[in-house]
DNA sequence: GTAATCCCTACTAAATTGATAGGATTAATA
DNA sequence: TATTAATCCTATCAATTTAGTAGGGATTAC
């Protein structure tokens, strides 16, 4: 199951892209809009923030907006940072790649021969896929 | 991540028909020889059972086989009782659909969009592996 | 200097995961 | 028929993760 922190964050992005003023966007307008508790949002949009994907500026009529353009913004990072590597065993990670303790032969083992593709085909489209894609209508 | 209940079921699957012989496999047996907690292989063998994709004989000399053969077990079905639903959200579900309460509009929600990718990717390689793909040392 | 805004830490309730425990039921066989 | 070996079933439990809440500190516009 994806994480509500995954699903606020990419329909935060989303609403941030598609606003595309030179102005920051508020924490509680985008809370708001798109009906997320605002606490929660806030620290999903700090971590996209310490990320880098995110910019922000403080105090009075501050706010959030996106380091690049939505073009450039691809949801392989963007996926990472919110709900974590992409592969679903450490084994056929390519960032965080870790050896099963228990696995004496990884040309062997089914879960990673069946895990490797899912992670190919998963990363094919994530690495397809820019916030300008998801932000238009259509497409 | 991928569930230890799907991690074991995989193994377990890939070992009885890897051994393909006439005799039903014990429990017991599997569990040594895949290091995985006896008791909790059990649980997991009967819910393969339930869903058809194992047989089972009691009482002495009793134990699991294949209700088919190798080639002919897809991972949809594995996957979606081991894992459950193959989509990450359930408005992109084909077998347990259901809209989200705060979505107004699917064609515009990027979670949909993004998620309708995936799913469709990761579905196209379920349907094309077998327990037999699993199984073979090269494949 | 005040109001608005992000920033940061800590806490918490509920759900899920990964088991374990104990026994009921069934079947082979001596 | 008694024993043994297996599956079957229910209940329980500790640890972890998730989804949030609470409260305030720091910063900036005006």
């Amino acid at each position: 199951m994806l994480s509500k922190k995954t699903k606020y964050g990419l329909k935060a992005l989303t609403f941030i892209a598609r606003s595309e003023g030179d102005l920051p966007l508020q924490v509680a307008e985008i809370a708001k809009q798109e009906q997320i508790p605002q606490k929660f949002l806030e620290s999903i949009l700090l971590t996209l923030r310490k990320a880098g994907i995110l910019g922000s500026k403080k105090g009075k009529h501050g706010g959030y907006y996106l380091r690049e353009t939505p073009e450039d913004i691809l949801m392989t990072d963007v996926m990472r940072v919110l709900e974590g590597p992409i592969a679903m065993v450490p084994c056929v990670s390519l960032n965080y790649y870790e050896k099963c303790d228990d696995c004496v032969d990884e040309d062997l083992c089914s879960v990673n021969k069946l895990m490797l593709q899912v992670r190919d085909s998963t990363l094919n489209v994530f690495r397809n896929t820019t916030l300008a894609d998801l932000s238009h209508p259509k497409g």
